[in-house]
DNA sequence: TGACGATATGTCGGATGTGACATATACTCC
DNA sequence: GGAGTATATGTCACATCCGACATATCGTCA
């Protein structure tokens, strides 16, 4: 759906560009959603792999379905505090936090 | 005063441990704390290191002495989202941030 | 097409975090 | 000891975040 929804702009003449230059961020904000990109993607990705659907995960981590989506959407409504609670609570270390961290971001979401 | 405040506990014949040996924290939640002061020792050292006041460094970032302080003491109070903001204000880089976190804990404070 | 499971989006009450202020405690220097 | 500066601690009003719920949208299969 991210893609179509990607692919629907780009017919209309959007340009697809980082997030940091259609919005005007300063640079530590752009620093700031780049690292929340990073996290939430890490996150989706272990989600995925897992087969789990947001449902399952949120109850894992005890949390909502929708918060789940969210914070897989980077939303503003959520802090990276609750981002690496929890990748902690799924059993990642501070060395796999640091590695999600540096790790160049992902072309396109997901 | 750290130092002299910890020199007297030892005196009193208290023993120094990690901190989630002594509260008794879930693996996570002890990430979640080791995190903290990791980020947290970084930031007083940054301030030290550049002659800062915690006044100084409360202007810089916007905030106030009185944060700073907890800022630096890893207070409960206190997220990883703000002394991960702070620190991104202060120029850090997010391969800097993972660089903090990937280090190994000062022994003791600052 | 319709129905179903998954994901996205909007909203809200209660929980937690934040800057600011007051004040206590520590550390010089005289 | 007292004055001056820096840091720690307590508190509060306001802001932001969170889980939960409702609902919309998507993707797929028949």
């Amino acid at each position: 759906m991210r893609e179509s929804k990607r692919k629907r702009l780009e017919a209309k003449g959007w340009r697809i560009g980082s997030t940091a230059e259609f919005l005007n961020l300063s640079p530590e904000e752009a620093a700031y959603v780049e690292l929340k990109i990073k996290l939430a993607s890490r996150l989706r990705e272990w989600r995925v792999r897992r087969q789990f659907t947001q449902g399952d995960l949120a109850r894992v981590v005890k949390s909502s379905q929708s918060r789940v989506a969210k914070m897989e959407a980077g939303d503003p409504s959520v802090s990276l505090d609750l981002l690496i609670r929890t990748l902690l609570a799924l059993g990642a270390s501070s060395r796999e936090i640091a590695r999600i961290i540096t790790s160049r971001r992902p072309a396109t979401a997901a």
